[in-house]
DNA sequence: CATCACTTGACACGACTCGTATCAAACATT
DNA sequence: AATGTTTGATACGAGTCGTGTCAAGTGATG
């Protein structure tokens, strides 16, 4: 399948005019009400920075992502962020997660957000699929089970991870 | 997810003004070189004119979809059908059956290609998973699999033949 | 309380996708 | 040879999607 991807300067400008440079470690770490400390100022695909919970602009800047484009997936239903007390949406480590597997499935693999949603959903039901089986089998099948549900999430280039 | 479907008149007219009315049981059956015979009586979802092997038109009459249509997924990867000495295309039952699904991806859950592609292999992965699992746990938990597998297909609005 | 930064929802634009229409040329079959 | 269909290529219209922009609302701080 040739078909282009939409490769756009993925830049996000929502207020904080930043001259586009590298990450700018931290500049708007306003109060977040039930918010945690941000950590590792080392950035995002690396590693670090577990266990978060950041406002739209900062997990935008994490991902790399516009904010609109967050919003647009919180309306259609592919994430489902939390909210504070003033309903500003909070996106946790587990969100930003689902996220790159989003911007994976969009920008590298083509999907359309339909597809998007088809394969998050094929991925969960797996995932449930292999913890039911691993209760009917017993635990020595379930790990074979496991083995194979690698070698398909390697097959159709999603991350072995979640 | 809202997002309408292109739902558009789904005619095709590459030449052959036929009154559009049901199938006209196999009207160019003209010299097919490599054709096949039957095989299983039972089918899909219509019935009739099974054991078939078709050039575009008739596939595309069939299938109620436009010829180009049909050319442009081969061109993408998605099915391969046969040719005959002339090179002319001719679609078997199974890819009659595979562009069916093809086209449920596509207008029903509005999957893009790229979105279709990825939930081809997907269920190709998933039924060699399954007789993998099979061959190496043995034919009752094989058969546990194969329940789930169908749970898994049911729960992605996946048709669960194939 | 006033200020300021940020978020929110809504709308619009530009690039891309996809089914379809159209064309000339090549081919198969009568 | 004659006819009709297939083939490949190109183009168009409608839809999708990320992004930009705007006014209005909210939260935190001085």
């Amino acid at each position: 399948m040739t078909q282009q991807r939409r490769v756009q300067t993925r830049q996000q400008t929502e207020s904080s005019p930043v001259p586009g440079q590298e990450i700018p470690s931290r500049p708007a770490d306003t109060s977040i009400s039930p918010a945690r400390q941000p950590e590792t100022p080392g950035d995002n695909d690396a590693m670090m920075q577990m266990e978060g919970v950041y406002i739209i602009s900062v997990a935008a800047r994490i991902l790399d992502m516009h904010p609109q484009t967050l919003r647009k997936y919180e309306r259609l239903g592919l994430i489902r962020p939390g909210r504070t007390l003033g309903m500003l949406r909070l996106y946790s480590t587990e969100d930003i997660r689902k996220l790159r597997l989003i911007r994976h499935l969009s920008d590298d693999m083509g999907l359309n957000l339909a597809g998007v949603e088809f394969a998050l959903a094929a991925v969960q039901n797996l995932l449930t699929m292999q913890q039911r089986l691993t209760a009917r089998l017993g635990p020595e099948a379930g790990e074979q089970v496991k083995e194979e549900l690698d070698l398909l999430f390697q097959s159709l280039n999603l991350p072995v991870d979640h």
